[in-house]
DNA sequence: CATGAATGAGAATTCATTCAT
DNA sequence: TATGAATGAATTCTCATTCAT
């Protein structure tokens, strides 16, 4: 029942965006009551909480498909791959996982996850494994996972933003491009 | 009269941020009515539009200070300085220049000119100068000007966005942090 | 055109209350759009505040025409008489000042007048005035000044709040006869 | 059962006070559903009368301590003291009793018992019986009663709902000197 | 050139109450 | 005896925008 609604709630997201899902629209679009949603959460934030939580595990879900590969620089790769796969595919989702400014706040201190580490923690145990085999340029993990996150953010946050639109000739080019930005990022890291 | 509406909303943004900017409040900033202000804007999007070509003018002359430097990848370098300074110390205006949904949508056929691909011939023309004189791996240079791009875009968005915070132990020690990941990101890619 | 706000809010309120006093009573009451309110008052409790203002202002006139009166005691008497039939005849005005969990204490501050103090003073004054004369025994002016309040407020309120209506046979006499203890009580502070 | 509902309605009334009185609210407390409320109290008005009645009961239980005094004129200035104790001891009990827009109206029918006439009844004879003994003015008992009725009551009710804050210096100070002004006033109508 | 006046549409939230089970 | 599920009717307030003057 709290499913419905935040299936509604993540279905009116994905479609429409963090400012067209209101209270209104979500009980409108399960064909309940306003108040009936307050039955089952309490605050819009915490429904919002709810669709961050469910995103984030379907990330995490994604990116785990990438143990099929044993060499830990196809790990790498894939991982970037499947990452930029899912932002460009899920925009709205992303947006509320990494760019929209942060409404868990207030309640992510008695949610002790933390998915902006997490996030982190799992390219860093793959760059770990890259340097650990010396496949990649060994310098400070911590920094390399760093490097590697902002570059796959920075790239689908523009994508998914609109701000790559003049600098290829399509939306279609730019998407078949960035992946091949990432590779060639990997092969400049990449020792052998 | 129109600066005088257009200073007032951007400081009104710069202060209080997007959320913040309504016309209502512009308006009463400079002592006029609402209604005033259609009189010079017909929406308030192309307001926000005004407001970034004024933002972005700001940037691109920061980034003109490089030339001080005669060594191409001292430019390189401090270009991404320059960037990252201007994103963390403007973030309400690095969001709508780079992470508000973008709002000139409407507009940008009467605007022909586009900041998103100036910023990043600006990088490019960099990183143009680098390769030129061999400082840098020579591979394509769009490419290698998008992975900085993406970089430093990456970096700033997830700080002024908060996404770093449990990364490092405080907001002032990401801060410290994030110039040095750049210096070393360079680092990775300079050539002597 | 604030006034025509305002007087709607004062008849909704001695009509039904202030528990049906809204914004959107009001609102249709005069019949504009409840966004045309918020043109005139920025908030409800400002509405309620200026409410408590006229309805204070109207008794505080009322009062002064004790000044009729030459003898002291005779305008002490005429001040309980005209504060009862001020209180029994706008019930619901007397609530919003002397019983209804004051709305006013965040304006209050920037609104140095004092009403409640201000209702104390003009008793006080006319207390005064009879110990001047040796009209009314004589202790301390503050005390007996309070004293007179409490016995005022006592009556009304229990009036107003249906309390006392199964003491005496109907409202009616219950309304008779409070005049009459008032008078009673006079007496027995006056010394000739 | 209805116990168990009741005194977590009184509990909640006596920490919260009426406007947070609400049925879920009362409901949560005992652990039962909302609905279960509606099995045993017809109506939230209902469980106010039982409120109440319950509350009454108490005031006339700690009145009845004045029997250990002997004098009459004692009996009466302790009387005094244990309402004033009780009204600003328990203000939001002493709201619901005296000065909330009687809930009862209703139900009253069929609740002949009067707990304000009672009320005055207690007060009327104790000052019987201080006229019986001559130990105050003599003037009609009914007059006399109402008279201490209303001091009491407007002495509480002023001071429970804030209006002497301005008065006086402070709360405290104000809450000193109402005792006093109690005193002061049998003083004023005692014979020896 | 300027605005006073106005609003429709929308936001989150609360509450007493109902009723089939 | 108990309740899960639901809601209608409220509430205050905000904002971009319009238009006759």
């Amino acid at each position: 029942m709290k499913k419905l609604i935040l299936d509604a709630a993540i279905d009116l997201h994905a479609e429409k965006g963090l400012g067209f899902t209101t209270i209104r629209k979500i009980s409108e679009r399960i064909g309940y009551s306003p108040a009936t949603i307050y039955l089952y959460y309490p605050t819009k934030d915490v429904i919002l909480d709810a669709i961050q939580k469910v995103v984030f595990e379907r990330l995490f879900t994604t990116l785990k498909s990438i143990d099929v590969y044993k060499n830990p620089v196809e790990k790498l790769k894939n991982l970037g791959r499947l990452y930029i796969d899912f932002g460009v595919k899920n925009p709205e989702e992303y947006d509320l996982m990494f760019i929209h400014h942060s409404p868990m706040e207030a309640v992510s201190n008695s949610q002790p996850m933390d998915y902006f580490y997490e996030t982190f923690v799992i390219i860093q145990n793959t760059v770990n494994a890259c340097v650990a085999q010396k496949m990649i340029i060994d310098q400070d993990t911590h920094t390399t996972s760093l490097q590697l996150w902002f570059f796959l953010h920075g790239l689908i946050s523009l994508y998914v933003k609109n701000r790559l639109k003049h600098i290829f000739q399509s939306d279609q080019q730019a998407l078949n491009h960035i992946y091949q930005v990432w590779d060639q990022y990997i092969k400049t890291i990449r020792l052998h």
